[in-house]
DNA sequence: GCAAAAGTGTTGTCCTTACACCCATGC
DNA sequence: GCATGGGTGTAAGGACAACACTTTTGC
């Protein structure tokens, strides 16, 4: 881009009418998009609908609206989260800004990706609609839009955090056993890992609330039942972790 | 929100024209605004321009512009850059949406905060317009619309990021000192770290190259200068780092 | 020679990893 | 009693934190 140095240099003009400034601005139609992954048999899933629009007849995309006049990004992930499972104070937190001209085949559509856990089997999940399902993430290959990259975003992102914040217990009850904890991370970031080293770690964190409770109906030896504290986590969480690449 | 049964059973028709959809969604003006980080004079310093809004008269603003007809966000934020210091291939990466209603007095505008690192002493960094300053980041107290709070959150975003990415390298020199290494992540931590410890953390990682250069016209005995090894960085990332929270 | 920063090693502690056996329960 | 997973300890190696002195250069 070629400047010119007399536009440069002119006095500023302060903008005297913010309102006529911003409506000269084109404008653009935006969605927000929940990635909501649950964790059942073992296996990481992901919840999504069957596509509504005919040329992606028979494929899957995720859950997501248009956001409405002056509702924050936030809000609208909450709204579709609530609308589409019925719960509440769902895990929900920004991912990406996915602005690919043709990622949309009615048009230029800019979508804010949002990654969700929730618990299967909670007792207020109530999944409504009958085109709504939980597939396996590692099972699909194919869904409309661009959902499939966001998706993967989606799991990119949460392998990384799960790493290093205590995001997965919402994927489980309240509570579980270290068993569930476990396979959740293999799970999550598709390996082994040992079951010495990993109960060790999670014991020397002291974050475990041991419930005094078993495990019920296992055609085996029940395992403790756990918590997590999340209190003494927000209240202990360090900042500094070392410079490491 | 309560649900219709009769709507939720209802056979779905699948939408044949996806234009006609996309029209009918509400539309937003749409930003990016940039947060450009430098470093002088073992400070972070951050690029600003004076609000051109009169009721942000005297305020500074980060720099900024609407998104353009089927223009990716990536691309709208690297135009922006190019414009303003004449720079390319400047290090950016997208880092969150703002979305609060209230933020723009010129009425609702989304914008999608961008994280950029450049080196204040590159030859070709060209800042034409004499409205743009470099302020320390430290220093800044306040900002036009929401701009200090996306500062702080890029900000934050770059403590996180430099501690497991070899991203400082872009707001240094290509041949540096590792006390000039150091002071970086000194000012961008906020904290002091141990010289010999830091040196044998560098070292041990095998991937500055020895450039056999050393610091010129320092008051006393100069350093030696090294190079990163992008390229060996590239090829060794691993992805397990264990849990830690 | 003095000021300023470069350059360098060791030790103790902690964390991570690898690895194997007995125990409790359901069937 | 057998299958299934629960529960546990140790030793070696690697990473990290704390710490002080000598060297090189400009002035």
């Amino acid at each position: 881009m070629k400047i010119n140095p007399a536009q440069v240099l002119a006095p500023v003009q302060p903008i005297q009418d913010a309102v006529s400034l911003v409506n000269a601005y084109p404008k653009v139609p935006l969605t927000v998009d929940c990635v909501i992954f649950g964790f059942e048999a073992n296996k990481l899933k992901v919840l999504l609908i069957q596509s509504d629009l005919a040329i992606y007849k028979n494929q899957y995309s995720l859950l997501g609206d248009f956001v409405r006049d002056n509702e924050e990004l936030d809000d609208a992930a909450y709204r579709i989260l609530k609308q589409r499972t019925g719960m509440n104070n769902v895990f929900l937190d920004q991912v990406k800004a996915f602005s690919n001209p043709t990622r949309h085949p009615g048009g230029r559509v800019i979508t804010i990706a949002y990654c969700s856990l929730l618990n299967i089997q909670h007792h207020a999940l109530n999944i409504h609609d009958n085109q709504l399902d939980w597939f396996d993430y590692a099972a699909v290959s194919e869904m409309a839009f661009d959902h499939k990259e966001i998706t993967d975003a989606c799991h990119a992102w949460l392998q990384k955090r799960i790493q290093e914040h205590p995001l997965g217990f919402n994927l489980l009850p309240v509570k579980f056993s270290l068993r569930e904890l476990q396979n959740l991370y293999e799970a999550i970031l598709g390996l082994r890992l040992d079951r010495r080293n990993f109960r060790k770690k999670f014991a020397s964190m002291n974050l475990l609330i041991d419930t005094k409770e078993m495990e019920q109906d296992v055609s085996h030896r029940p395992g403790k039942l756990y918590q997590f504290n999340f209190e003494k986590y927000e209240n202990n969480k360090r900042k500094w972790t070392g410079i490491d690449f």
